[in-house]
RNA sequence: GGGGACGUAGCUCAACUGGUUAGAGCACCGGCCUGUCACGCCGGAGGUUGCGGGUUCGAGCCCCGUCGUCCUCGCCA
């Protein structure tokens, strides 16, 4: 076998009469009869190499047989290119290989799609995905995604962290995300479930004294996909003792600033912000603003008897709000018709309208200007600090309409008036999370985090009196407006984890069946203790630009669920189904 | 479960208002070519228009159903 010597993204002049081997997969052909180029590509980049008719007339023929993806090691001398003939494109692209010997590894049929080109359809790249992932875009994310995970193992390993592994063969429990569950053949009628993330395991190693976990861990929710979400994704998932919330923040930060460091090359100042829950909603109106510019939401609600607008009188007196913001610049940059297509696009999260006010020197205008005298425009240009040429945008009605429409075109706006560096990464903490929501449907609370989350100190009484006040000892991670990792401090003490099992609906004898083994760990001496999880698929879309997070997992699904490679979920033969007592129903 | 976009040659796309034999570029096959790097030139082959039904003298185009891909609401992180 002609085993290489060199990879083909290494010869520069250096090498130049040296007699090397290349191994490599041809990129592109370029036969001239009398003269065949072929580009070979491995992992490290293209080497063009070259066949000449003074080394025989078998060599020449072979090499008029090569093919895009063809398998193959050369052997040559390495030779500085004809003077005018340097490629600057290629890293090697001063030099070639003069091959003297050819060894075809494997002929390839022709490729179902254009490697080179990359604008196949996804279907296609995903059926042939080995093919798909020969592409030097899609290997350098790859890379990427690898040097995230040393990053993150080193960053946590220098700080004292152990690496842990935890079953995938768990227990459902109740709370969360649908399971993914894996009937058993020792015990007709009960299941498994893979973990929706490691969450009990790890904090049963605290309590273990194992102090510092963490784990690069696959997860599993049976929930439907989206262009962020995959029904299995990869989270490092860490967990500490002894800790508030503060420190586990604090534990993190030097990895975020490794992880910006090695991808965007500047690392931001810590300690990162932290922004209220509270306060993000009001300000910004989600709980992960992109935080990258400025365009804070403001309420109008106190203007409201100041104007003769029934649509934002009617929205107050439904108890719903009135807020907007401020677009700098957006008076020259958008026509009628734009601003039409930005009312359907706040009709997307319900909204009804949109109220739209250009700001001019003698006064705001557009069609509902009218409503708005002299004295309130005044008021609002001061509030939302416009001035000429910017637009104030608002919409009335329910809280939570007004929040989703607000948010969502503030991105927009963002993105269309060109309000920051699309390369610009900004990173922040969004603390206090409430504790509980109020379900109607099912009648009782639902945990915002998870079950095991604990409250405020200060909120503790509330959990008695107004339970959906409490606030709760969370923190996400927020980076560029995507959530990139969540965490808590757990309950250590049983009686309050009890009382929360019992607000989320379980009787004591369901929470005892479900979570004994949580509550039997607690009751010997465990140590206050809570964590995070990053999510790192999350991370590597982020930092390799990418939009969709398929792009930065080797074998993802489809929105359906499907492997369009191997074909997964398949059907299996009855004999399988059972020995796990398993039946298909229609 | 709901909404939207899409599905034509191996790939990327075109085909007027429903009208002759469904076209182009790339890829593929054959031939020519000694300095290309998106090589070039000549020639050729290649189609169940996702699938099933319907309307029509006539359907790639209209209607119904179905499958698949993407985006999205619900759900979920």
């Amino acid at each position: 076998m002609l085993k290489r010597t060199h990879n083909c993204g290494e010869l520069t002049a250096k090498q130049v009469g040296e007699t090397v081997i290349l191994n490599g997969w041809v990129d592109a052909y370029r036969d001239f009869g009398g003269l065949v180029f072929i580009d070979l590509r491995d992992r490290y980049g293209i080497t063009q190499v070259v066949f000449e008719p003074d080394q025989g007339e078998a060599l020449m023929n072979a090499a008029r047989e090569l093919r895009s993806e063809f398998c193959l090691g050369v052997k040559g001398v390495v030779a500085k290119r004809l003077a005018g003939k340097e490629n600057p494109k290629l890293a090697t692209g001063e030099v070639e290989v003069r091959v003297t010997e050819l060894s075809v590894f494997n002929k390839s049929a022709t490729p179902p799609f254009d490697i080179q080109a990359g604008d196949a359809n996804e279907e296609v790249r995903l059926k042939y995905r080995y093919l798909d992932l020969r592409r030097p875009e899609l290997q350098q994310v790859f890379v990427m995604r690898h040097t995230m995970n040393q990053v993150m193992r080193k960053s946590l390993s220098d700080q004292g962290f152990l690496e842990f592994e935890t079953p995938i063969l768990g227990r459902s429990t109740p709370e969360g995300a649908r399971d993914f569950l894996v009937p058993s053949r020792l015990h007709k009628g009960h299941f498994y479930a893979l973990p929706q993330s490691p969450q009990l395991y790890k904090q049963i190693l605290m309590m273990s004294g194992m102090d510092r976990y963490f784990q690069i861990a696959r997860c599993f929710r049976d929930e439907d996909l989206r262009a962020n979400r995959q029904p299995e994704f990869t989270q490092l998932d860490v967990e500490m003792s002894f800790v508030q919330d503060e420190d586990i923040m604090t534990a993190m930060e030097p990895l975020v600033a490794n992880l910006a460091k090695e991808f965007t090359g500047s690392a931001p100042t810590l300690p990162l912000p932290r922004i209220d829950y509270k306060d993000a909603m009001e300000r910004y109106g989600v709980d992960r603003p992109d935080l990258r510019f400025g365009v804070e939401i403001h309420d109008l609600a106190d203007i409201a008897p100041k104007t003769t607008f029934q649509v934002i009188q009617i929205a107050l007196s439904n108890g719903g709000r009135v807020r907007g913001l401020c677009a700098p610049g957006a008076g020259a940059k958008y026509s009628r018709k734009d601003l039409d297509g930005l009312t359907a696009y706040v009709g997307e999260f319900g909204a009804k309208g949109l109220i739209w006010l250009k700001v001019e020197d003698e006064g705001f205008a557009g069609p509902t200007a009218k409503f708005f005298p002299a004295e309130v425009q005044a008021e609002m240009k001061e509030r939302f600090g416009a001035k000429t040429g910017d637009m104030i945008f608002a919409v009335a009605g329910p809280e939570a309409v007004t929040h989703q429409a607000l948010s969502n075109l503030r991105i927009r706006l963002g993105a269309e008036l060109e309000l920051y560096d699309p390369k610009s990464y900004h990173y922040s903490w969004v603390v206090r999370f409430p504790l509980l929501h109020w379900d109607a449907e099912e009648k009782r609370y639902v945990a915002e985090h998870h079950p095991f989350t604990m409250p405020l100190p200060e909120d503790l009484p509330l959990l008695e009196t107004d339970p959906s006040k409490v606030r709760a000892q969370a923190y996400d991670l927020v980076i560029n407006g995507e959530e990139c990792g969540g965490g808590t401090i757990r309950c250590h003490d049983p009686a309050i984890q009890a009382r929360i099992f019992e607000l989320l609906g379980l009787t004591p004898e369901q929470a005892q069946e479900k979570f004994g083994f949580l509550l039997s760990a607690l009751s010997f001496g465990a140590p206050p203790h809570g964590g995070i999880a990053l999510g790192v698929d999350r991370l590597v879309m982020l930092f390799a630009g990418l939009t969709n997070i398929r792009d930065c997992i080797a074998f993802p699904k489809t929105a359906r669920g499907y492997d369009l490679m191997t074909g997964a979920p398949g059907e299996v033969d009855f004999k399988q189904l059972r020995e796990l007592y398993v039946r298909v129903v229609e």
